[in-house]
DNA sequence: CTGAAAGCGCTTACAG
DNA sequence: CTGAAAGCGCTTACAG
């Protein structure tokens, strides 16, 4: 690679006769020079083709235009999230570094102490456990929680509303006839699959229906497609052959649909006449599948924007937001009345 | 927000009673000093929670363990990408920032050189033009091309074999007795649109099949998620009324894929009874639908993979790799022969 | 409205 | 094997 070095402030300072000062005030909109000065440090400026030196400002500063983005795994919900970061940072100016925990705690916490040494303005955390323990020293960081809450922190936190929607799922399922609902369930340690779980247990109760524990399923740990996938195959798979075996099902989440309907599909099993369903997440592909898919829909991408805007209040103001989105049952045709 | 200060350098040196340098020379792995020194050391970083102010050090020495990712929106393909990188950034210790160009060159050359002041390591792109404009003053910072090429630059590339791809999707279709295939481009800007119309047009020829400019479309510009679906959609639309139209479809990206597969269920044309179709790109999905899918797979995590492999070999050899991975045709249940 | 100077927290020749 | 010192490129009181 060729070596010529950047221009500095001092190189533009020097073009457009003024001190370093000055150029660091028009740069930064101080709004403390004369129009005449302002109008030849900019084209000194242009004529180097100077831009800032990041880490420079980052170290005098002490803080950086970064945030810092923390999911379990590239999945497309955390990508929609990404998205909605990314529209709302352009406002300020930040970018955005992303990394993976892998669901595990002391990756999660390797990665928010790199983040951290960076001085990222924030960190926007999808947690793997559902209590963090974050380090002393690195309470200087402000944390925003994304979709999952963890129990331990006085943190701001944008989540959806998943005992609602997960109860709405459920009663909707009831409302058709359904008595004997299968529910297949993620990880256990994560708060949205206690929620979820949660939603669902409240709709039975509230509708008078037993609950009963052999319907309940957990896709496996949280690592990874694969192996979600598989855990909501083996999930129907075990349920379908109960001596009572479930009429309607509900899946939590994206990957845990799409290995319950590959079971279904193998058991020969036709949604919605033989049995009902209603799964999680919506994609553009469950419109087009044969029956196109009724699901529990996240306002992914609003979950970002939001999140940066409760970091700003965090930063700003101090204060501590908790935003709660709405979740909505799309009805397509996957499950059916059997009343 | 709290702000106690950070432990510095400063700090752990007069712990450890011993110079800056010193502890600097340990934390850097440089063997220059006694084991009891070191223990010393790192047993004071212990006590105080040190860590390294990386911009301190990048400022120091000229580059961050940063490396950019520009892609032109956060689509699923590119998200895999992103895995692999991940992946592969975990041996060098680097953390990723991802940046969209939302398919503007003005914004790609915005966000080049927001990188580019922060003194990242490379940076990854998949750029939104076929030419590449990069200014004089950001030469230093080393680009790798990834899935898109560009005409005018002498840059390391990773990218999916596209023409052959393409061509062995068509030869495919041939063999199975179509002659009249019909194919979804996307935008005509891009390199693997162009390789990918290649390929089409070299296995019509090779088995002496006309090509007709009336079956070759284009998804509009390639700007977005519902506009790219709209396109495949009213692409098939049109195709569909062709005085002659097609027996089969192929489609070259994964949301043409999805907008075709829609309006062939509203035409009502069941695959692969009264038309063949092969789209492109896997997702578990596609396994589930009726009729499961065939596709041409890219391999997408290895393409992230490799990228940051040529990146080192760019930055520690200067040597310019150019890194074709093959497209696989996964034949599932979309198409029939019609001999 | 403008400038001289200190200092952010590191790394790295260089000297011993 | 260890340390004193310069300097990376900025920002920011402070003085005028």
């Amino acid at each position: 690679m060729e070596n010529k070095k950047n221009p500095t402030l001092y190189d533009v300072a020097q073009k457009a006769n003024v001190s370093i000062t000055t150029v660091s005030n028009v740069l930064n909109n101080k709004n403390e020079a004369s129009q005449k000065t302002i109008d030849r440090v900019n084209e000194a400026i242009r004529q180097l083709g100077y831009s800032r030196n990041e880490s420079a400002r980052t170290l005098k500063v002490g803080t950086s235009k970064l945030v810092g983005l923390i999911v379990p795994d590239n999945n497309p919900f955390f990508t929609q999230i990404l998205t909605g970061i990314h529209e709302e940072c352009q406002n300020h100016d930040w970018q955005v570094v992303v990394a993976t925990s892998e669901e595990s705690e002391k990756r999660q916490n390797e990665v928010i102490e790199m983040l951290s040494a960076r001085q990222v303005s924030g960190i926007i955390l999808a947690s793997v456990t559902s209590k963090l323990y974050v380090p002393e020293k690195l309470q200087k960081v402000p944390i925003v929680l994304i979709d999952r809450e963890v129990e331990n922190a006085n943190l701001p936190v944008v989540k959806a509303n998943n005992v609602e929607g997960s109860y709405k799922a459920t009663e909707t399922l009831i409302q058709n006839g359904h008595r004997r609902i299968g529910i297949i369930l993620a990880s256990p340690g994560i708060s949205t699959t206690l929620q979820r779980k949660e939603g669902y247990i409240q709709a039975l109760k509230r509708y008078g229906i037993e609950v009963d524990e052999k319907l309940m399923f957990y896709g496996g740990d949280y690592t990874g497609t694969k192996t979600q996938i598989n855990g909501g195959y083996q999930a129907v798979m075990k349920m379908i052959q109960l001596p009572e075996p479930p009429t309607a099902i509900f899946a939590t989440n994206h990957l845990l649909m799409i290995g319950a309907v590959k079971a279904l599909k193998e058991a020969n099993l036709k949604i919605p006449d033989e049995i009902s369903f209603i799964g999680f997440d919506d994609h553009p592909w469950q419109e087009i599948t044969d029956p196109p898919f009724s699901i529990i829909s996240q306002p992914a991408v609003e979950m970002g924007r939001q999140a940066i805007q409760a970091l700003q209040k965090f930063k700003e103001k101090n204060i501590v937001t908790t935003t709660v989105l709405q979740l909505e049952l799309i009805t397509r045709n996957s499950y059916r009345s059997i009343t």
